[in-house]
This record gives structure tokens, C-alpha cells and sequence, in this order.
RNA sequence: CGGGGCGUAGCGCAGCUUGGCAGCGCGCCGGCUUUGGGAGCCGGAGGCCGCCGGUUCGAGUCCGGCCGCCCCGACCA
């Protein structure tokens, strides 16, 4: 493609609603424009990359036995209500009407349809396992689009739908979209790690994220350097720390006017906050219980909940009130009357100061055992940097990242739900195990760029570059530059994606705009290098020039391509072998 | 939905405090020159100053309401 034949308006200067780098970089490099916030239409460059990432992620697919299908966006309101998910989703939910009055919902994704789908055509065991898939736009009203392309309301995905006879045979369909998940992630060039999930609203029994670590993600993740150990900081599970030795201390209360949150009290008394013990009266299915963390930890309410078996949320400041004896702050485990469970980190230290239960007032030298008896001991709270790893002896790291895969078992959630069944050998109905897995295809392009970029612009990884060679033309009034720029577009374009800039402006402008769009190898033409009989060859991002031959410039332009492809094709080897 | 910031030419911004001709840079159009890191000169086009209302002889500027955009939080398959 010819610079001056296709569309690509780069600018100069940052756009002011752009913060975060992706978006940034795709506004000025021409990838896209924002119609509202967000929704953004995809321009010739940016369709390119994402076409290229769409390919990737069909080509695994199909390589995993997966069976590409195409859902209506359109899903009657009924089939919603049927799994209780128009309630669970709410104003996530597009909903609109026809002309008959009927509602339908726009599908944010489509486990119902396949479901419904299932249900009638699946019948016999001998149908299954089987897996569909399809690559197509999610719509969501999402309460804050942000980050350019990272939270949209319109987004492409591929979802795909996994249906056994059994858990066991769930488990192979899962391991094979985590495998292909490992080797598309890896093709794109991404510096993926899989965490454990929770299920969260979807259901099911285990669920993997693939997350890109940067700075611009919007999800915390814990993980090990060691032993590769990853998971969402949601369930995250710090290794247990030592436990501190004996009592040496006799508790007494002290007066702590007005200083009812951990820092003033630590300040205050002059320790540290992980000498102090914080008391958190929540509501358990209904009654009052305490939950005790260390002063420098949080309580991981996903966590507590799962261990406590059901529904809680924090205690409002009259229950505080009435369960304490004192205002909000100031809640300790003496002489409490409530179930008491605390975190297994608790141990950890002696000598503690708590709240009194008493306004203003704190008791320092607490030990449990002996001044309070814990009711269960149980994994309450958040990791954090610094903790030890729970498979290995080594350390956890916190960090952000973007969620760019997703994949769940089910189980029989929806099938159950939604009558979807089939007869075994035996001839007795089953329900279908089910397994689903996304992939957000914008959110690739994205974390790309977040990963992978310099004050100049964007870096592609070569397997999703809009064109994997760029051709820049320097001198357009210099006939033998023109014509040798042609005659190398010409011989390249046959086997390779190539853009040729051979525009009407000077060659500072086309170095500036081709760095911008980071096309991964630049062949440089102008006509100081022609005086030698040379061009100039460039990987974008890396410090590498050299000159070559004209003659030898389209050879060595397919080699240095080939050697960009052979580098990532060794990262998808070793996703493999470590999956 | 709560907090903060912003809205003036396609893009980036000034002008608003103290009401009185709508500005600058980039980009765009025409011409000449120029060509290895965002070229120069000359000429030109382009505006509902986010919208509605109020105050005023007069509002981009002051007041009220609304809308939109960005960031933080809540939420998030």
C-alpha cells in the first residue's frame, strides 16, 4: 500500500484527552477516532492491526478444534431472565425495543445464546465435546469507558463455548483453550501471564486470566519471579507468616482521643501499624461477627465470604454501636460477645494494640489465647508486596495489568437453567458441562502498544503490525530514489505486507510519521545512501542500522522479517512447553 | 453515582481576573523555492467561543441550569 493512497492521519501533538500511552499513540499514529466516549472507529491502520490479531486468534482456534459460528447481537429479553442474568447484569445491559413492544438486550456476551443454541441440538452423547466459537462486537453500558480502547462500551471479542458430558471431559476442552490462549498470546508477541480468577458472576468452578503486566492496567495482580506462581490480587494467598513468640506484655487500656483509624493510632502510640490488630464488625448471613486482620493488612471480603460460606457486607456504624459498645473505630476483640475469626497472620504478632470497645480508648499488650479466644482462624486477607509465595520460598510482587483473556469452567450453570441436556449410552438424560473463554481483541492492539513503545511511538510486534515493512522514499523529486523505492515495493510487496511512503514532504516529516507508526523494519531510501548504491535498513525500536546494497535490499529486508517472525515463534515454543 | 479538571477553527492552546473588532502555533488550499530527522517565503480559506436561559446599551468573558470530554473513586463478565 502506497502512503499516499491509503489513510493514515498522524498528528503532531498529543490529543488532550489522551492520557494513558495506548490511546495516545493510536490517536496520533492514525489507528482511531473516537466517535463518543467509548466507541472508537477503527481507521485503515487500525483495522489492519486488528485483522491481524483476529487471524491469530482464528487460526488457534480452529487448530484447537474449536468451530467457528457467528450469534445475532440481538438476544430476546426471555432468554436473560431465564438465567437470572437481566437482574445480575443490570445497567451493563443494553436494552432496547421493537416496533411490536418486544425487549431485547444487546449481548455483552453469549452464554445464554449458545445455550439456547445447545439445547435444542444437542441430544446425544455422541455430539459431544464440542467446542464453538465466534469473533464478534460485545456491547456493554459500561458505568466509566476510560483509557481509550482499554474499557469501551462496544468491543470486539471471541468468545468461546465449551459443551462436555462430564467434569473430566471439561477439563480437557479447558486445558485446550489455555493452551491456545497460551500460544495466541505469545503469537501476538504479549508478555502474558496466567493467573488464577475468581469466577465472580459468571459461575463455575475455576477460572484463569491471561493479564498483561503495565502500568495501565486496571486489575492488580500478585506473582512469583521464582515459581512462575501468578493469580488476581482477589485471590491472591499470601504464604502464612511465622508466628510471633510468647506473651511478655500485661494489658492496659491507654486513651487515644479521636483517633480512630490505624495510621493516627500507630502515629499516636508511636508503633507500627503491623503491631496494631484491626477489628472489622461485618454482617454474616444476618449476624454480627469480627473479623481480625494485621494493622498493615486488608481484609479480602471475596475471601471471607468463601470461607464464611455466605452473603456478608460491612456493619453499619449503629450496629457498630450496639455489637462494640463504641463509634466506628475503636472495635477490638477483648470481651466481645460475637463470633470472633481472624486472619492466620494475627499469630504473627504479640503484645498487639486493639480497640478498647471503648470510645477514645485503645488496649495495648493484647495476646490472643489469653485475653481473647478467636473463634476460627481463617485466609482473611489481601497479599501485598513483599509477601512470601504460596508455592515456593520465594516473594510476591503486586503490580497492575490488563485483563486481555478470560476463561471459565461453567459447569452446568446454564444448562441447568436452560434445559440444556443429552441422553448418555445409557439412555438417562445429563445435564451438559459447559465451559466458556474470551478473548478481547482490542485490548491485544492495546497492551501491545503499553508494552511495547518509545518516545517516538509504537513498536509493533511483527505479527500484528499493520505492515510488517515500511518503505521510505526520502528524496520524492529524485528520479533514481523514486524508482528504486518502486522497484524494492515491487519485488517486497509480492510476499509481504509493505507500505511505501512516498509522499510529496520532506524526509524529517516521513522519518518522525514512520517511527510514529512503527512499522517494525524500515528500509530507507534516500539519495545519499543511492550515491554508494546503498539503502539503509532499520528495526524499529532497536539501535540496529545498516546499509546494504540496493541489490540486496529486498533479500535483506524478507530476512530481517523473517528473523522478527522466527523470535516470536520461539516464544510460542516455550508457551507451549511451559503450559 | 460521588470528587476534581476541561470545553474557543481539523489538532494543540491564549484571550475570561477587570464585559467593548475572534487571536496564536500546527494542519489545510494556491504559488515559488527546498529534500537524511516534523523546510522557507508570499497569498488564502476556515468560528453557533459546547447548549439553553439570565444580567447588561453590549457577554467568549459575569450568573444559573443542562450537555459533553478526561482523571480519581464506586462498579466491572
Amino acid at each position: 500500500m502506497r502512503w499516499s493512497e491509503t489513510f493514515i492521519p498522524t498528528l503532531k501533538e498529543d490529543p488532550s484527552e489522551a492520557e494513558v500511552v495506548s490511546h495516545r499513540l493510536m490517536l496520533r499514529a492514525g489507528l482511531i477516532r473516537k466517535l463518543f466516549s467509548g466507541a472508537y472507529t477503527y481507521l485503515p491502520l487500525g483495522r489492519r492491526a486488528l485483522l491481524k490479531v483476529i487471524d491469530i486468534v482464528r487460526t488457534e482456534m480452529d487448530r484447537a478444534g474449536a468451530l467457528e459460528i457467528i450469534m445475532p447481537t440481538l438476544h430476546p429479553s426471555e432468554l436473560w431472565h431465564k438465567t437470572g442474568r437481566y437482574e445480575d447484569f443490570g445497567d451493563v445491559l443494553m436494552k432496547l425495543k421493537d416496533r411490536h413492544g418486544r425487549e431485547f438486550v444487546l449481548g455483552p456476551t453469549h452464554e445464554e445464546v449458545l445455550t439456547d443454541l445447545a439445547a435444542t441440538e444437542i441430544s446425544s452423547y455422541r455430539q459431544l465435546p464440542v467446542t464453538f466459537y465466534q469473533i464478534q462486537t460485545k456491547m456493554r453500558d459500561e458505568p466509566r469507558p476510560r483509557f481509550g480502547i482499554l474499557r469501551t462500551c462496544e468491543f470486539i471479542m471471541k468468545d468461546a463455548y465449551s459443551l462436555d458430558a462430564d467434569v473430566d471431559s471439561l477439563d480437557n476442552s479447558y486445558n485446550a483453550m489455555y493452551n491456545a490462549y497460551c500460544r495466541i498470546f505469545a503469537r501476538a508477541g504479549l508478555p502474558y501471564v496466567p493467573v488464577e480468577a475468581d469466577t465472580g458472576p459468571m459461575g463455575g468452578s475455576a477460572s484463569h486470566e491471561f493479564m498483561v503486566p503495565c502500568d495501565a492496567g486496571e486489575d492488580q495482580l500478585v506473582t512469583c519471579d521464582t515459581c512462575g506462581y501468578g493469580a488476581n490480587l482477589e485471590k491472591g494467598e499470601p504464604r502464612v507468616l511465622a508466628q510471633a513468640g510468647p506473651a511478655s506484655a500485661t494489658p492496659e487500656e491507654v486513651a487515644t482521643p479521636g483517633m480512630s483509624t490505624i495510621e493516627q493510632v500507630s502515629r499516636f502510640l508511636n508503633r507500627k501499624p503491623c503491631e496494631l490488630l484491626k477489628t472489622l464488625i461485618f454482617v454474616a448471613g444476618g449476624k454480627p461477627i469480627a473479623v481480625i486482620v494485621r494493622g498493615d493488612h486488608d481484609v479480602n471480603e471475596l475471601k471471607l465470604a468463601s470461607a464464611l460460606k455466605c452473603e456478608l457486607e460491612l456493619a453499619d456504624p449503629e450496629t457498630i454501636q450496639e455489637v462494640t459498645g463504641a463509634p466506628v473505630g475503636f472495635a477490638g476483640p477483648v470481651g466481645l460477645k460475637i463470633p470472633i475469626y481472624a486472619d492466620h497472620d494475627v499469630a504473627s504478632v504479640n503484645d498487639c494494640i486493639v480497640g478498647a470497645n471503648k470510645a477514645d480508648t485503645h488496649i495495648v499488650g493484647v495476646n490472643h489465647g489469653r485475653d481473647f479466644e478467636v473463634t476460627e482462624w481463617i485466609g482473611a486477607r489481601y497479599a501485598v508486596e513483599g509477601d512470601g509465595c504460596p508455592r515456593c520460598a520465594g516473594t510476591l510482587r503486586l503490580r497492575p495489568g490488563i485483563e486481555i483473556g478470560h476463561v471459565f469452567k461453567l459447569g452446568t450453570k446454564y444448562s441447568e437453567a436452560m434445559g440444556a441436556t443429552y441422553l448418555d449410552e445409557h439412555g438417562h438424560a445429563r445435564t451438559i458441562v459447559m465451559g466458556c473463554y474470551g478473548i478481547g481483541i482490542n485490548r491485544i492492539i492495546a497492551s501491545a502498544i503499553e508494552c511495547s513503545h518509545d518516545e517516538d511511538g509504537i513498536i509493533w510486534p511483527i505479527t500484528i503490525a499493520p505492515y510488517e515493512i515500511e518503505i521510505l522514499a526520502l528524496n520524492s523529486n529524485d528520479e533514481d530514489v523514486m524508482q528504486a523505492a518502486e522497484e524494492l515495493y515491487g519485488k517486497l510487496g509480492g510476499s509481504f505486507d509493505v507500505l511505501l511512503d512516498a509522499r510529496k514532504a520532506s524526509p524529517g516529516g516521513k522519518f518522525k510519521d514512520a517511527d510514529l507508526v512503527g512499522i517494525p523494519v524500515q528500509v530507507i531510501v534516500g539519495r545519499r545512501g543511492l550515491k554508494n548504491g546503498e539503502v539503509e535498513l532499520r528495526v524499529r525500536g532497536r539501535g540496529e542500522r545498516r546499509s546494504v546494497p540496493v541489490e540486496q535490499a529486498a533479500d535483506a529486508a524478507a530476512g530481517q522479517v523473517q528473523a522478527l517472525r522466527e523470535e516470536i515463534n520461539q516464544r510460542v515454543e516455550q508457551a507451549e512447553n511451559s503450559s
